[in-house]
DNA sequence: CTGAAAGCGCTAACAA
DNA sequence: TTGTTAGCGCTTTCAG
């Protein structure tokens, strides 16, 4: 591949020039500038993005941590993210850290060894102190992870909040809520929401903590379904209302007419489902942009306008729930 | 950060040495190995991955090409990938090409300005022109792209036969196959694979194209429940096999009983609906992370093996077929 | 076994 | 407006 020098030396001018012309810095004639287009066009020259780096001491990776982009919370994310880094010049080096401190302390020193511009973190590490002195650029998603690092999620309580409501309007008096890991950031708001739509209702409330498992959802809302008479479920995820359906099915109580269920999340999973599952959307695509464009203003050293950011959270219903008058 | 120059200092030696040392080449006393570790541990240095590939014109970045990160065969592609680079000390860029060539192409020319040492590409570009000349190691998941670039996929035409056989030894006589766009690799192996069960077999069949799409699977199905009268359904994805369940609940046909449904994939949906959907299972995990392997030999500048792997897939019998004895 | 020095390809003063 | 040149941090001959 030819090089800045042999650019240089096919137009005549010294690589500074062509530097310049580059990147549009400092004046450049516009006779140089159509030799060095054309050196350029001919040699199909492209500007080797390492030495630049290696120069600049800046990158135009962005690094993405996430837990698992298995689970069908992220792939989305890092969707919306990927395209807005490309729309700005950035790619996007995916890291999962299954939730492993040391994995994702070894994930930063690495990135940091090759340079990148900034990170965007789905973590939930309350001792986030590897994250502090880095000097690079953080943006957390999803969950807070340090009051000084800029943070973008969804509006978690005030969802379940709408979510459960739902469920009361269509008739539910009796509800089982699954919330999620106590601890978790998303899990305990959304919780929180769930008790603000039942408190002072007269509504009769099951709690019970469940990780967003599929498996074990099923399992427990299986044994829960004997002791207990509920009519409404509120699961704080779309992958344990799922379970829940199939429970459900499994002990022949027939949703929505004898329990109905909103989830969590407006994965696809939700809307693939049979019957389709009501559930709380998230949007999860412009968290992921949000998320994206925030970290580059910060790049680019801007300050940001916001440095929490709550994305509402929408309603979608669909068949698990009789939406009655 | 602390550059090579620093830790020679701090060791008394020079950089030439703890060059080699870091990289464990040509001879270096116990002696100088001491002190340079000492002082690489006291300056927490961390060698510049940037300038290292400067110099030697190797990256240990590897590009992921796929067609959206969204679509739920890709995840767990990308996390068995991900996995074994992280091992071998690569890292991940992930690249959506959304089926777009020219999107494909300016992110080979972009990732070749970073210098990457590989590419995985999930793509169906018959004209992958773009990536013959490129002297850079590749290696072809899911998709055959070229002759000349080695290749890796599950044995999808035995894997439709063995799925459409389970629907026939389940008592199936008049079967719908729903096969997936034709010109696509994968979708027009399962077609055939499907037509090797039934053929000389006295089974009646009906064939319709159907892109891996929900909405669009639920609506055909719908339709064709009206029109014509089958017991089973041989889906080309689980996407659509959802979709098609989804069509047999609002036309109040019962799955399995009066109707038996077999998906292809594997993925986390089939298990995840209710009733659990029987599918033909790709072993995703598995074929990234050979791919993974390959690519990674392919930079050292070993010969491949085999530079065409098919993986065989697997039945995984659910509640949408009852298997007579 | 070790060190000096010449690059890798690009940027950014500084001079002209 | 343009060119010269000194780095960026590391690797790699080539002498010693």
């Amino acid at each position: 591949m030819a090089n800045i020098r042999d650019v240089a030396k096919a137009a005549g001018v010294s690589v500074a020039t062509v530097s310049r012309y580059l990147n549009n810095k400092g004046y450049i004639s516009e006779e140089a500038k159509r030799v060095i287009a054309k050196a350029v066009e001919e040699l199909n020259y492209q500007p080797s993005m390492i030495a630049r780096s290696l120069s600049t001491k800046q990158s135009t990776f962005i690094g993405l941590i996430v837990p698992d982009i298995v689970n069908p919370f992220f792939p989305e994310l890092a969707r919306a993210i990927e395209d807005v880094a490309l729309a700005y010049g950035y790619t996007l080096i995916l890291c999962n850290s299954d939730e492993d401190l040391e994995k994702e302390i070894n994930y930063v020193k690495t990135l940091q060894q090759k340079y990148v511009a900034g990170f965007i973190v789905a973590s939930n590490h309350v001792e986030a102190e590897h994250y502090m002195g880095l000097d690079i650029p953080i943006v957390a998603i999803d969950r807070r992870i340090h009051s000084s690092i800029p943070y973008i999620a969804t509006d978690n309580r005030e969802g379940a909040r709408i979510g459960t409501e739902h469920l009361l309007d269509s008739g539910c008096r009796n509800i089982l809520c699954m919330r999620g890991p106590s601890g978790l950031g998303p899990a305990d708001d959304r919780f929180a929401g769930f008790m603000d739509a039942v408190k002072g209702k007269n509504i009769e409330t099951h709690i019970i903590e469940c990780p967003f498992h599929f498996d074990i959802a099923e399992t427990m809302v299986k044994k829960i379904l004997q002791e207990v008479s509920i009519d409404g479920i509120f699961a704080s995820s779309d992958v344990t209302a799922a379970g829940a359906m199939k429970a459900a099915y499994s002990a022949g109580i027939h949703v929505p007419n004898q329990l109905q269920i909103v989830g969590y999340d407006g994965t696809m999973l939700a809307s693939q489902l049979t019957p389709g599952l009501t559930t709380v959307a998230q949007d999860l695509y412009r968290m992921g942009a949000m998320a994206a464009r925030m970290l580059i203003e910060l790049i680019k050293g801007q300050e940001l306008t916001e440095r929490e950011v709550l994305i509402p959270a929408e309603l979608l219903i669909r068949q698990t729930t009789r939406s009655e008058a």
